[in-house]
DNA sequence: CAATCTTCTTGAAACCTTTCACAAACTTAC
DNA sequence: GTAAGTTTGTGAAAGGTTTCAAGAAGATTG
């Protein structure tokens, strides 16, 4: 067999009859109207089988458990929740009682009647973004440390899914919200903790006495980045960012004009090139814009809001052949672990993502159990991380 | 004000007053022994607003919504549940003593009662892999359709959260489960559909008659990128991957011997480099490792498991002086977003993220509303993207 | 051995909603 | 103006757990 065998193989369908779409349910989608690139599946169908071993049909409860220990309802809620008050004897026929019946206790029952959640939530803008799943990570160790789950949800930059999840956590009585929000000053945000779910509010700073935040100055953050442009002589920037909904965005421009008005250069030197979202896509896009303008009229530099942005502008730009840095410098926003690695090693506005998330989550719990708690607006400082994207390699 | 004010300030923390640790309730970290890098925090505290508006300090139930609308109880749930049933005026009561009320319906309660979540959930094995993070867009997108929200849950590979999660996710009864599993042959996993909690395997093809799976063929890629670089002369190949716990890494494994076999190679030639997680971290190091060889032993190509690997790989390899792909060809596996964007743009091998995270999602919402169900094993086709970290610029 | 403590166990109430059989109030048709 | 229907609203039961006051059994003391 020759060693382009696989390869061949690798575009054909394995599965020689025409199997139905593999999404059962869905008709009326003939094979030849799939795109070409979508790779075919095979499908196998599977006779269900019996189960012989499962008990019964319905769950079992903590009555059943208690008939079949031949103790009292309560016993067996003690064993779940304060083992330590019943005897090891009982406790140990209690437990094999439910393994025996597979018990799995309810949670809806148990928060209904205890009241409380054993769960956070952090809400995302961008799930996608690896920023955020650095600092979710870090909401996870914290919750950890605290005996508390984490469910992550994603917003996606999209209100109307922004504010359904918000419908939902406070319909779960969560034991807390943690949340990137599209807009931190909205009204729907606020309600939350006015009927009695806490939040705090991560990577925006917000100072209106209903929630705690966790933030890292990014007006600061653009001023840095500017400045470091400037530094190294470019007059003409671009600022690459957008929708101006997201706050994150507009802060970090602010920070570039400020750092440019106090360079002594014009504010129009600063050249908006507005994107749809904070994504590699958009940033390619935006790639494609700069570098169709005539060299002469083309910033030397550019400043993108985040690190996804610059990486989309740095591929494209350097496909259609601008040399980075020495065509355009290129800065980008958030240091996450690609922007090292990128085509031209990406310097970046690093922040502490880790510590974000853990001290979002701290604070969080702080809030929920300390009767005494009072918000907190932390601000953490970013800082500048030069690499080849700007200096390039002398 | 110079330039350069700005990126000295980035350094300074800006806060001068020296307050306490961000972290409330942590005690006796000095300032000092706070890592260089940290960026240090500014801490304000704010005074509890009083909540004047807040109508009662304990939320409305439909009991209060009743008494304040003047209906009874039962109205109050169709309002919330069959609106269609009750007349526009009652309707409009209702509501309007909902909203001053702020009524927020207790899910648990609604659960409990009702007996179904409008919730599934994906557990994923690591949060920071976009790969995972795209698959999950697809869920979310065919939940979305069907009127279901997705909680994501983030195993990181940790089999211990992993089991965690999935008592949880059973205990509070989720319409179905998503997951990438860490060992899909797992007892714990296939108690969960004895139990009436759906589960759909992803990205592991799982035969067990309990589940349905959606996969792609791994030894399939593993074949195909491994013919891919027999093709180009490279006799001698490095595997980058690990823990062997992870199915994904063995098969790959797998159809990388099965193409060495076929070009009629020794299995020898395949050198394993064993990693610890699937992360551009443990990447670097693999480089560190290879780059250490003597360029005579050294392998003249490595198959990553995944692009994190070959992304730190290639990082690590790249600033270590190795020429990508003249000294060290390089393939990845799963073709995030980034691969195109690397260093040198990188060969990988691509699965269809989004229709993976779909497909699974609707053969989830089919095993839980359609009583003929069958379990299904759909596997779809990986495909060989070829670029510059194999096939250089010639 | 009675009295007092401890240690375990119990049974019933409570949590907040949905559901469903039924009643009440209107309509319509003859 | 009554019978039959239709529409809308009602009240009580039920769902699975936790909590807590109180009881039972056993151990300790004087």
């Amino acid at each position: 067999m020759t060693p382009s065998g696989a390869a061949d193989r690798a575009r054909r369908t394995p599965d020689p009859a025409r199997t139905p779409s593999p999404t059962p349910g869905r008709s009326g989608r003939t094979p030849s109207a799939e795109p070409a690139r979508t790779p075919k599946p095979s499908v196998r169908r599977q006779a269900r089988r019996l189960r012989q071993g499962a008990t019964s049909r319905t769950a079992a409860g903590v009555k059943d458990v208690a008939a079949a220990a031949g103790v009292s309802l309560g016993t067996v809620s003690n064993v779940l929740n304060r083992p330590e008050m019943v005897s090891p004897t009982t406790r140990a026929k209690v437990e094999a009682a439910m393994a025996s019946l597979g018990f799995v206790r309810n949670e809806s029952a148990r928060q209904l009647r205890a009241g409380s959640s054993r769960i956070i939530a952090y809400l995302m803008l961008d799930a996608g973004n690896p920023f955020f799943t650095d600092v979710a990570r870090g909401v996870e160790e914290a919750a950890e440390k605290a005996g508390l789950s984490v469910f992550l949800c994603n917003s996606n930059e999209d209100a109307a899914r922004e504010a359904n999840y918000l419908d939902l956590l406070e319909q779960q009585r969560v034991q807390g919200v943690l949340i990137t929000p599209i807009d931190p000053d909205s009204a729907r945000l606020s309600k939350l903790p006015d009927r009695g779910t806490p939040v705090v509010v991560v990577d925006r700073a917000i100072d209106d006495g209903e929630h705690c935040s966790v933030a890292v100055d990014d007006v600061l953050g653009g001023e840095v980045a500017l400045t470091h442009l400037i530094e190294l002589g470019h007059e003409r920037i671009a600022f690459v960012g957008g929708p101006n909904t997201i706050g994150q965005v507009t802060d970090r421009r602010a920070g570039a004009r400020a750092a440019l008005r106090q360079a002594g250069l014009p504010a129009g030197n600063l050249v908006d090139v507005l994107t749809g979202a904070l994504t590699v896509a958009e940033g390619r896009g935006a790639g494609q814009r700069l570098a169709g303008l005539p060299a002469d009229r083309r910033p030397t530099a550019a400043f993108c809001a985040n690190d996804l942005l610059a990486l989309g502008l740095l591929q494209q730009c350097v496909s259609l052949g601008l040399r980075v840095p020495e065509d355009l410098a290129i800065v980008g926003y958030d240091d996450i672990e690609f922007a090292a690695a990128a085509a031209v090693p990406l310097t970046s506005v690093r922040q502490p993502r880790h510590l974000l998330g853990r001290t979002a989550a701290e604070l969080l719990l702080d809030e929920s159990s300390n009767p005494d708690h009072e918000h907190q607006r932390v601000t953490f400082t970013p800082e500048l991380v030069v690499r080849t994207s700007t200096r390039g390699n002398t």
